[in-house]
DNA sequence: CTTTAGCACTCAGGAAGAACGAGTGCTAAA
DNA sequence: TTTAGCACTCGTTCTTCCTGAGTGCTAAAG
């Protein structure tokens, strides 16, 4: 059943309430803070109905209304004015997305302290890490007699390098056999294809260097799996305690260690955010982990390039400023997506990397 | 004036008895503890004397005793017992530190989170960045006619690399001239001496390619940049929670807050540790920071390699158990020392990279 | 039928006081 | 110098009481 109109307006002035002052609303205070002119009597009326069909709350019989998770809800999905962000805000946020070393890690973990700074509640980021990635190309550069550099690409063309000490000497001509050999053994390899029968046909074939052939493989293993595994990065925990809803430690603690949990949280939220498009918000006993059944979760998912995607999100107490936190992780997200997704030329700025 | 032997006794149970339980400490229970066959009246007028010689503290008239920063630091000086793990501790610590890829920023993340774990008491740990580098090499590879990666090493033997897209076809000779040009122009310099004018006189020597000039010195500018300044990590600061001192919110909000500064906690803990070369200890207000006027720290230093140092520690209440912590992050320390400073070879495991 | 004023009722939170008890300092005897 | 004894202090805890915000219900007014 549809809620009259003014029931709405009642409702959400209510959440928009408890929001801000963290309080149980009275019928008085709202009859001044609804806009309606009605008198308290009249609202409070309302306020029973509401109760009774589950949109708001009372935490003991002579309080306020508190909006429950289903008022948050009907908030969310219907009441709530979106946000827009000022063009100063979006400029201010993507310039600081550019800055420093572009490394995919450093990139997201900045964007995570970011979001978390500009909400002031903990968020999280996380890159999925489904896809089967294979070799695309080794290089191996002398460095000296002694010493070499080992180039690995990826067909993500994600480039990592290492540098091997030798104990023996090794020269020009070796290493382009080495570099020969494993181009041609290991390219378009996956992960699990890098058998070690794969690995000893190699070195078979590579005669007195063979044992360079397992390290620098291994390397490329090493690489494969980091890009392979999803990655979670957590900031600012500490902001929970901000909200009046942590005032007791204990409660505090266990979603500070949950948070903490790179596994759980990386399981628990990966799967919703990865469903939608655009942000998500998932209110209390929404959530299927029961450590955040009593708190709210805001994601927004963005491109990584290459088809991948990952997640960034925020979690606060379900009293949470939903507009304001779901327009600035939509403008981080986005962009997150451009600054993976933009073709950089050498007029411009440059590209992606490692 | 040195303390009588039984005093010692007395203080040492003091402290020993209150780091285990966080409670004030009685004259009775102390008559059982201490070991000393006498009464609690006898020990009742030790502890007056203790008291009024300042190592002792009241947290009221009615209360047992409380170590204060004096006798703490009496405590860490001469009474208490260096622990040693066990060596099954130590490898287990050690197997942890040589896990996953093995990027400087990652061990160190990692090994500040394990110190974290170990101790249950927040950790940081942080790199020196005091040195200048200079550019040791480039290397240009040609990936396709659109594409070639740049790879930069540094003169302590760091190398990384970014994978560069085009607009232009770009020929294998193109490339080669471009590499002799960036390592006869800028081989050698420091940051600072990367100047735009030398920048834009070997521009004017590239001819056609000028662009990519300044898109490759830029790269290695951020290279030297990241490498040289200082880096700070933080873990495990939900851990303060864990301890009865923190119960206050507010208490436990300052510190974290300021542990989630990292450029504050840089500046107050790099300068004690990088004196003493094994574990150093401070004790409330031994700390600089204001902040930590009422915690106590425990630093150890590490060596990177290269002459360069870092930093890791804890964080706790001044009721810390000391000897554990000491124990337990000297072990890490010298582990990651060893991992850095191992000059590896092909047969054993590989070294230093990026 | 809806709105409003009035009123009795509920209940969390704070203040004030009482009882408790751990621990002290002091004194006097061993 | 050590010990037993004892009065005293003072934080903690438990009760009780009071206050006031906010409610639900009723009855009158629109």
């Amino acid at each position: 059943m549809e809620l009259s109109e003014r029931k709405k307006k009642i409702l959400r002035a209510v959440v928009e309430s408890y929001i801000q002052t963290a309080e149980p609303v009275g019928s008085k205070a709202l009859a001044q803070l609804a806009g309606l002119k009605v008198s308290s009597a009249t609202i409070r009326n309302e306020l029973a109905d509401l109760t009774e069909q589950g949109y708001l709350e009372q935490p003991h019989t002579s309080a306020g209304r508190v909006p429950s998770p289903k008022g948050y809800r009907l908030y969310v999905n219907e009441l709530m004015e979106e946000q827009r962000l000022s063009l100063e805000e979006t400029k201010q946020i993507n310039e600081a997305l550019h800055l420093k070393m572009r490394e995919l890690d450093k990139v997201i973990d900045q964007a995570g302290r970011m979001v978390s700074q500009l909400t002031n509640y903990p968020a999280f980021a996380l890159t999925e890490g489904a896809r089967r990635l294979t070799i695309k190309r080794f290089d191996l550069i002398l460095v000296d007699t002694a010493s070499f550099i080992a180039v690995v690409m990826t067909d993500s063309s994600v480039v990592k390098n290492k540098l091997f000490r030798l104990p023996a000497e090794l020269s020009e001509p070796q290493l382009q056999l080495l570099t020969t050999l494993l181009n041609t053994a290991f390219v378009g390899k996956t992960l699990d294809q890098l058998t070690p029968e794969l690995m000893r046909v190699a070195e078979h074939a590579a005669g007195s260097s063979y044992g360079l052939i397992s390290l620098v493989v291994s390397f490329a293993m090493e690489v494969l799996d980091s890009l392979e595994s999803s990655a979670v990065y957590t900031a600012g925990a500490s902001h929970i305690l901000d909200h009046p809803e942590y005032q007791d430690v204990g409660k505090a603690q266990k979603l500070m260690s949950y948070l903490s949990e790179d596994r759980s949280l990386a399981q628990a939220l990966a799967l919703p955010a990865l469903e939608g498009d655009d942000t998500k918000i998932l209110i209390g006993p929404e959530n299927v982990a029961d450590e955040l059944k009593d708190t709210s979760v805001v994601l927004a998912s963005y491109d990584i390039g290459d088809g991948m995607k990952g997640v960034i999100g925020v979690v606060g107490p379900t009293r949470m400023d939903y507009a304001k936190v779901a327009a600035k992780l939509s403008c981080v997200a986005d962009g997150l997506s451009k600054l993976f997704g933009q073709p950089e030329l050498p007029p411009s700025a440059p590209e992606k990397e490692e």
